[in-house]
RNA sequence: GGCGGCAUCGCCAAGUGGUAAGGCAAAGGUCUGCAAAACCUUUAUUCCCCGGUUCGAAUCCGGGUGCCGCCUCCA
């Protein structure tokens, strides 16, 4: 089976040819961390933490990097606003990061440059720019100088025409063409700066990425990764900078956007003030919800969000937990395991089932990430084998196998969600909890045998308000949090 | 004005030429002391509208309508 990737730069799905084999390098633009992520910001954390999960699972090694932008006018207002270091302000909003990502189950790139600690390499390449002649000086700032790069407007599709009639900015005088964009700025008053050729100053938004993804993944990479709104200036930027620095092209060979939350059908964003921070969010739903909600529409389509969303997610969700527990139950449950194996039939059915999934799953991870499908094959096959578990009372060592097998396979594809299906350890060991509800349960045991109703409904009521849930089985009592 | 995207059941959503996945919600049934969970059954002759191509289109082409995004910091 082959992978193919939507590549914004070719505007169609590609088969995806690693430039060495076996391996991936892979960049994707970070947060500017002047405050807490929102919704918007979050998908493509877990978009592409996707992504890097399934090309491991597919057998590649995959060098991930995300950068934080440390460094910015906006970080600087805020800072001044609050009266804080701007560093130091950007480094608390890195740590309120990683919470955030823990909480998604994002796993950590790995390499998280940051702007304040590349300067160097910022430097080096702003100067290479200017011996190229891609790049000049204006009274301390430096300027990227469009014309001088003949391919500028591949990524985004607009002629260098185009942008000068659409140029709607207020633009500086000094600057050679409307269009060039600033790869040093010089230092103003109040301003965190740093030494460089053409005096203190700070660099250019764009620039880091180049000089960064340069520096880890080399002139050439895989996948370059980040939301639509970066195709332009940010992405197209990019690739002037890095591809006239190194004469090499592409800088990157896959480019991949993903589509915006909305809210309302409007974009979700900062200046509209229709924003939620995931921190918001998280006060009501779990992580593994969100993260379920955000995979559950193909990462290029516009995303819309309110809670009913979310509680559907939710409850999604749980319904493949659910599955999940049913199958532990049934592997540990000793009483079931009496040797009368099911027919060979049924067992076929669940097995046909099985081996589908794992192929269908890859199918469709391999079009383009189409996680809204893999998702719906989880649920076909926990379907399936709640339907294995409910056609009959003994299990033998045949079903046995095929359920442990089964379990696996949940656990495996759901991992390259970055969802955990099955109960985690530390979740399941609470001995405490354990032996207090062993206790309830026996008693509202005993109270059921004598058909006192209204003490066992009593005991089950209360449960459902401190959020755990009975459920009567004809093996017994169960409980789960709720 | 330039460039791009989207329109599929009450809601979400997959499906790029072969006769409409999946989830949530809803209805009926099985199980239950009642529930819960689970299972079974039902719920789009139809995919924004109008033409066209084709043996055959939600899927391709033309036209129209509506919505959204980028072109300015933004995931």
């Amino acid at each position: 089976m082959t992978l193919k990737v939507y590549n914004t730069l070719k505007r169609e799905k590609e088969t995806f040819v690693p430039l060495k084999a076996g391996k991936v390098g892979m960049y994707v633009c970070g947060p500017t961390t002047y405050d807490f992520i929102h919704l918007g910001n979050a998908r493509p954390l877990v978009v592409f933490d996707t992504v890097r999960r399934y090309l491991e699972y597919s057998g590649y090694e995959v060098d991930y990097i995300q950068n934080f932008t440390d460094i910015d006018d906006k970080i600087i207002n805020r800072a001044n606003e609050v009266g804080e270091d701007p560093i130091q302000l950007a480094a608390r909003f890195v740590e309120e990061y990683f919470q955030d990502a823990k909480a998604l189950n994002v796993r950590p790139a790995t390499i998280h440059p940051k702007v304040s600690t590349h300067m160097g390499d910022i430097i080096a390449m702003i100067r290479k720019l200017e011996e190229k002649g891609h790049a000049y000086e204006m009274e301390g700032d430096v300027y990227f100088s469009i014309p001088s790069f003949k391919d500028y407007g591949k990524l985004s599709g607009r002629s260098q025409e185009d942008m000068q009639a659409g140029a709607r900015v207020e633009v500086d005088e000094r600057k050679r063409h409307a269009m060039d964009f600033a790869l040093w700025k010089k230092v103003k008053p109040g301003e965190p700066s740093w030494d460089s050729p053409w005096g203190k100053g700070r660099p250019g938004w764009h620039i880091e990425c180049s000089a960064m993804s340069q520096k880890y993944l080399g002139d050439s990479f895989d996948i370059h990764g980040g939301g639509q709104d970066l195709i332009f200036p940010h992405h197209e930027n990019e690739i002037a900078q890095s591809e006239a620095c190194t004469g090499n092209a592409p800088m990157a060979r896959y480019w991949l956007h993903n589509g915006f939350i909305t809210v309302n059908q409007e974009k979700m964003s900062k200046s509209l003030g229709n924003f939620f921070t995931l921190r918001q969010i998280l006060k009501k739903f779990s992580g593994d919800v969100v993260r379920f909600y955000l995979l559950s529409t193909h990462y290029r389509s516009p995303l819309d969000f309110d809670d009913t969303k979310l509680e559907a997610a939710q409850k999604g969700l749980q319904r493949l937990r659910t599955g999940r527990r049913l199958l532990e139950e049934a592997l540990k449950d000793a009483a079931r395991q009496s040797g009368n194996r099911r027919p060979a039939a049924q067992r076929e059915k669940l097995a046909d089932q099985w081996t589908k999934t794992k192929h269908d799953f890859c199918e469709a991870m391999d079009d383009d990430f189409n996680t809204a499908l893999a998702l719906s094959l989880l649920f076909d096959l926990a379907r399936e084998t709640n339907a294995f578990l409910h056609g009959g009372e003994g299990l033998g060592a045949e079903d046995l196998e095929l359920l442990r097998h089964v379990a696996e396979t949940f656990d495996q594809l759901a991992g390259v969600m970055g969802i955990e299906l099955a109960e985690t350890a530390e979740a399941a060991d609470d001995s405490l909890v354990d032996g207090l509800m062993d206790l309830l349960i026996s008693l509202r045991g005993e109270a059921r045998k004598k058909k006192d109703w209204a003490t066992a409904d009593k005991i089950r009521d209360g449960l459902k308000e401190l959020a755990i849930i009975i459920e009567d089985t004809p093996q017994g009592a169960r409980w789960k949090k709720g």
